[in-house]
DNA sequence: ACAATTTGACCAAT
DNA sequence: ATTGGTCAAATTGT
């Protein structure tokens, strides 16, 4: 296995991904446990093997983040601001526009990251790129927020990252700056889901840190009524019903002149890192672990 | 006709 | 040289 060369990105999915099967099978088992008469195609023995298979692979996972993360810490590390985004006059091709694939990354923006079963979050986005990426089994698809041209700034790249049931990990940059009258008219509701019931993982550099915040959170809120979830589908998500949130990681800001159709230098406003509500060590403010399935919130620092 | 998506090219960072 | 993010022409959808 080239454990070594997989980056943190792609530990952290596995690390979800692990910890989904677990959950998933433990929910089996509850089941099982609970019919009367359990005479299942699984036993009981097996789904607690798969159970304990599966954490102990989430477990070998954080460990090798754990040696990683120095070594990696600085990979969104930013090159610091100051000069244009494309100084150069480089070699390139004739009749290609001058500005594309100008961009550069920024210090630090608004992130969070989501893990959620359904793609639709409520807001208007349209999709600008689709990439193949490294030690991913799925495509990540790059959205910008239907608005741009209104100046908003919103982003968002969505990957799969397991199916049966399918999960999608979204990452969020940069909040909606879009007005309520040009986001879809039923779904006003602030879509950042920047501190609801959330669990967060803070690491510096390794998981030092985790903190549980309760929020309330109503599926409605992020689904469209266009948007038509067959109930198939619901009940399909049950009890997987919950997002998943990684907190935010350094990035870049670009920020889009509608006027230039370009991107301009600018720095922006530091985000409300949920901080407030932190604790170290192991800290339950949730009840019970019925809340966390409504909304899970991973604050994870490189 | 316009709007959204697809897809290879292009660029910055590593 | 490789990788990930973005652009924009071509294509598809309405």
């Amino acid at each position: 296995m080239e454990m070594g060369s997989e980056n943190i990105h792609a530990k952290r999915g596995r690390v979800i991904v692990e910890l989904l099967k677990g959950r998933e099978i433990a929910t089996k088992l509850q089941t099982l446990l609970n019919s009367p008469d359990h005479d299942g195609d699984v036993s009981v023995e097996e789904l607690a093997l798969q159970i304990s298979t599966s954490f102990t692979a989430t477990l070998s996972v954080l460990s090798s983040c754990a040696a990683a993360a120095s070594t990696e810490s600085a990979q969104i590390a930013a090159v610091d601001g100051g000069g244009s985004a494309c100084s150069g006059e480089s070699k390139k091709k004739v009749g290609v526009k001058d500005r594309r694939g100008c961009y550069k990354r920024r210090k630090s923006s608004d992130s969070w990251m989501t893990v959620s079963s359904t793609m639709e979050d409520g807001q208007a986005w349209r999709k600008y790129g689709q990439k193949i990426i490294l030690n991913s089994k799925y495509p990540r698809c790059y959205f910008r927020c239907t608005h741009k041209y209104e100046g908003c700034k919103a982003l968002k790249q969505v990957q799969i990252i397991k199916e049966d049931p399918i999960y999608y990990q979204t990452t969020y940059f940069n909040h909606h700056t879009c007005t309520d009258t040009l986001r879809a008219p039923h779904l006003i509701l602030d879509p950042d889901p920047v501190e609801p019931n959330l669990i967060s993982f803070q690491s510096k550099p390794m998981i030092n840190n985790i903190s549980l915040v309760k929020k309330e959170y109503t599926d409605h809120d992020h689904r469209t009524q266009s948007e038509d979830v067959s109930d198939d589908a619901k009940s399909s998500l049950n009890p997987w019903q919950e997002i998943i949130g990684l907190e935010p990681w350094g990035s870049y800001k670009p920020q889009w002149d509608p006027k230039m159709r370009s991107y301009q230098e600018e720095e922006g406003s530091g985000f409300q890192s949920c901080g407030s509500t932190s604790l170290y060590g192991l800290d339950m403010e949730v009840n019970q672990l019925g809340d966390i399935d409504n909304f899970l919130y991973f604050d994870d620092i490189y």
